[in-house]
DNA sequence: ATGAAAGCGCTAACAC
DNA sequence: GTGTTAGCGCTTTCAT
């Protein structure tokens, strides 16, 4: 039903070579052919064929994002930036879910091959080897989201999570509170649980304050579910607390339900910061003092520096996005 | 640096046909050949070029959805089915994400129609003319996802908003609230704001309660902070009512929110029942009781549709997805 | 069972 | 300023 460059070219009098450097806005023609040549277009409603295109191109304005299972919203934030810079750049969008799930990454990144993406951003999971190497030999650009890898110069966005999570501590000590605990994602996730350990420590002992294991309540991952059962277990191991730093909003959600099951109230007897800033911060009860990261921002940095790359060939220097204490009213004053 | 099907051809010592046939699983070609050219495949690494076989075939094994902006964990859960099940039927996804703007609407149905996407889904909002209109131009399938059409004959996939809203409401009245208000989406949005006063509105009448225009809060949108100023507006009005039901779980945990301010205890002293069963209806506190859609089932069925008319040619019917009440604690019982 | 060749819709090099 | 032609990587007749 739809038209092609020989219709066009036809309805117009002038070779399909014209048509093309018409479309393309190229040199070679009269003012006039050209409006011959559009008013035809216009007629036959015709819209060039990016599939044809891209097979003669080797480009086809299409990359590639993957994405495991995560707290939804997080996904959501992220997902709206790559996809508007995306779009802003004439480009569209393939989201691939993974589900952290070693398998269906390599099948999807086979996927994305066969169809010669443009490019590919990974997000928030590590970068195996596998993966790498497969990657490599697609030779096509790859840019890192809300991860970063240690073994490969691969270009990353995202914040420092070690030292956003001593922001999140040291503004609890600064808030007054001397015994602070940490609900905590897992501990051997070397991108997003260890450095987030890490910063609290290291808050905790740059102001003098007692640290021991007991401290710390470790999950399987940064869900709700996990800090729900997260709060009891940290009261039980230190009972003396009076403030916590969870590792992600969703733990904060959760021990803040635990909370008021217990009969706890919070702030009033237990301070809790979160970390992401997810729109169910605000509504949380109390609202939820959290450590921002731009999530939305972060997703179109991601996909700007991918069209750096394609576009112009630049070596793009990884971004480490700022983040920032939102205040709510889940921390209170500690005098 | 990837190589093509000539090169298997070379390698294997038989001509592009017989790989073409190999790869494409077609008959024609003895055992001896057809291991050779697999071990072809396997040394070079050959990846079909799916561009070059969406040129040929007319199909290219993508289709697009179009989400306006939204409550944002609504939208994950309807596109993870939607994802779910286009990759298990061997496509990919193209995502655009409209923001409830028209023309950038239209520009993106060119983009799709420009890449040849193999059908539409269409989300959450109205499909207007203009829409419908260059979408039947470009020839491809398209299904309706939590929207329906009035005007056209579209396949969609949605629950029945007015009986779920009825439901709601009938839950409330058999917990034994007989005072009922609603804060409710936009009154004009004929797809999920109407239906949804209209089943609220019935339900009272059907069980003799009274009811009166006061028992109505309408806001611009479904979300938290129309939920949060919407509360004090109804309690205004009308005074004595024990219960709520309000049309989507952000309006709901609104509504909670500014209960806590106001210190009205919910659900002691009043009774929240929400729309959508969000992730986030866990989490509130208390845990919020909404009516579930089933969003990832839904995506997976609208996807799965479109996949029956692009492979069978089936023509299909529209679905509606059940309804259920969610019970959790935001609604008390009533003596 | 296998190969040669045409052609999908387009771009780009070359010719005039 | 414009047309002719080769070819991107593949599938599919039509021969053999």
């Amino acid at each position: 039903m739809s038209s092609t460059i020989k219709d066009v070219a036809k309805r117009a009098n002038v070779s399909i070579a014209t048509v093309s450097r018409i479309v393309n806005n190229q040199t070679g023609y009269s003012e006039k052919t050209k409006k011959k040549v559009l008013e035809a277009i216009e007629e036959l409603g015709y819209q060039p064929n990016a599939v044809a295109r891209g097979l003669i191109n080797r480009r086809t304005h299409t990359i590639g994002v993957l994405f495991p299972k995560l707290s939804s919203t997080f996904v959501t934030d992220l997902l709206s930036g790559i996809e508007k810079a995306t779009h802003e750049a004439g480009s569209s969008l393939i989201v691939c879910h993974t589900e952290s799930n070693g398998e269906k990454t390599m099948k999807y990144l086979q996927l994305l091959n066969e169809k010669r993406i443009d490019g590919i951003i990974f997000t928030s999971a590590p970068l195996i080897d596998e993966y790498y190497q497969y990657i490599s030999k697609m030779n096509v650009p790859l840019v890192l989201l809300s991860t970063e890898s240690y073994a490969y110069n691969v270009p990353y966005v995202k914040v420092n999570d070690r030292h956003a999570a001593y922001t999140a501590t040291q503004y609890l000590i600064k808030q007054g509170h001397k015994d602070i605990g940490m609900i905590s994602g897992n501990k051997d996730d070397l991108i997003a649980g260890r450095p987030r350990i890490d910063g609290f420590i290291s808050a905790l002992q740059d102001h003098n304050l007692p640290y021991d294991e007991q401290k710390i309540v470790t999950n399987q991952g940064f869900s709700f579910s996990d800090g729900l059962g997260s709060l009891k277990t940290l009261l039980d191991q230190s009972p003396d607390i009076t403030a916590i730093f969870a590792a992600s909003d969703e733990l904060a959600m959760g021990a803040i339900s635990a909370a008021y099951q217990l009969g706890i109230k919070v702030p009033d007897e237990l301070s809790i910061i979160g970390y992401d800033n997810l729109s169910i911060a605000e509504m949380a009860i109390p609202p939820l003092t959290s450590v921002a990261q731009p999530l939305t921002e972060m997703g179109e940095v991601a996909a700007n520096m991918l069209f750096e790359i394609l576009n112009h060939d630049k070596v793009v220097k990884s971004r480490i996005m700022p983040h920032q204490i939102k205040e709510r009213n889940s921390v209170k004053e500690r005098k």
